[in-house]
DNA sequence: CGGTGCCTTTTTGTCATACCAAAATTACTC
DNA sequence: GAGTAATTTTGGTATGACAAAAAGGCACCG
């Protein structure tokens, strides 16, 4: 953003008042400034990537950082909440924050509350769904090209599970949702299981409000089956044809279901 | 003062003289929910959405916004800064915090400096890049088998464009962006842009840092032709692949540069 | 009449302190 | 050693204060 001059003052009095460790000084060749937070912000991603504090780890106390920092608790407090927001640790109102690694899924879920808010609108669920559409779409045709046997193997299980959950609507959801996790999994890229948490867990309140049946889910994994099928004979073309059919009409379920016209 | 209520969940029965304001109930385990600041910014956001805070605005002051909610200035400090982390104002240090537009781009750049932190070992870069490789590939598939009139037309704009930076690479990597862009644009779906923004800024450093020549922007060039080419006569296949080898040299060139052997 | 710099008022950033209730920890009992 | 009660920490919030920066007003000057 912009950076501006923000010479927060330091208090002359104060109990220790040392030169070196509080003291603001304005860096003029990067125009970047602070607040008195960031330092310490500063400070404890640091010990956080040196593994100073390592995951899972309480944070110390307030009352600690402060004097640590020499900084009043406000500050620290700051420092602490925009920690969290950044989602270097999770807080749980009023427990010690815990340091919480990072990874693409805190990415995903710092990024959620965000993007349920886009969701407010039909159009904002559409676009969203596109998009996965869209990814899931270059996954099978890559799983297609390149799924390795141990992909296979996997894809294989999941649809097996996917099978005998037939009957019970609320494992078949979970197990389609395992089925396309593998296929997310295939990339060998973090990134995409991570973008998977969040299609499944941000589009799951709509889903969720649907109707399920035995007929449907069966539907359902034929469609898998159909898909897996298609990977197997190595043809992205039918894959890709076949997962746009099914989640097309998977699509257009919902859109039924919440009297949408898209 | 006047409010004194316990906004954690109480299992005791003592809650009389607390009106009912704010008092939550979930007695599940996992998320815990709810600080004091919250109903402050529900209602601040609540705001926004209609419409009675606008765009570009700056919030009211502190202190109106203490007497408004009947809180301390710690809580709606804490409220505040909370509405900024998740992006929907903007703070700069010592300024009002303006009301800010919620868009795609505002999710990708408060996700920036997460993202960023990820960006530290070569594998994050690949894994990002190899991420922008996969959607790209869709995306002149796409391109290929559905860009309407405008699209083309576009599309040749942007390549133009390219050609005559050649000479510039200053211009020629904005070019460059802009060719991309276009095909982004396509889907007509407002996550792709975002996505795009997203890629270009975090990928930024590293590019930035690389040599350019004239000899280089111009096989860039050719190879953002050879890919237009495709995408006019309809070859989706040949689109990825060319998309595939452009994105492919582009990343060894990186990776050079970088000293990296992925 | 409009611009421009000084002065006053707001407002924000920060500090310090205090209190309470919930968590964490310890002491204690069985 | 497990379970429970007492005690200590700690986080959430309230309040008040103050310096410095921004915003607004006002007089002065061209």
């Amino acid at each position: 953003m912009v950076r501006r001059s923000t010479p927060a003052a330091m208090t002359t009095e104060s109990k220790v008042e040392n030169g070196a460790t509080r003291t603001r000084q304005r860096r003029d060749d990067a125009p970047a400034e602070r607040r008195a937070a960031d330092p310490i912000v500063a400070a404890i991603e640091q010990r956080i990537a040196d593994g100073v504090l390592k995951d899972s780890v309480p944070l110390p106390s307030e009352r600690l950082l402060m004097e640590e920092f020499n900084a009043s608790r406000t500050v620290v407090r700051e420092a602490i909440t925009a920690l969290s927001n950044r989602g270097l640790i999770e807080c749980r109102p009023r427990f010690r924050p815990i340091v919480r690694r990072l990874g693409y899924e805190t990415i995903i879920d710092t990024t959620g509350p965000v993007i349920r808010k886009l969701l407010n609108d039909s159009q904002g669920v559409k676009n969203l769904y596109d998009a996965r559409v869209f990814i899931e779409r270059g996954l099978v045709r890559d799983a297609a090209l390149s799924a390795g046997k141990e992909d296979i193997q996997a894809l294989k299980a999941a649809l097996q599970a996917n099978k005998e959950a037939i009957g019970d609507s609320e494992a078949f959801y979970q197990t389609d949702i395992g089925f396309h996790r593998v296929l997310y999994a295939i990339t060998r890229n973090p990134i995409f299981p991570a973008v998977h948490e969040g299609f499944t867990s941000w589009l799951a309140p709509q889903w969720e409000k649907m109707l399920r049946s035995p007929e449907r889910n069966e539907n359902n994994f034929l469609a898998h089956q159909r898909i897996y099928t298609a990977i197997l004979e190595r043809d992205p073309d039918t894959a890709e044809a076949e997962l746009c059919k099914h989640l097309k009409a998977a699509w257009a379920h919902v859109s039924v279901t919440f009297n949408w016209d898209d």
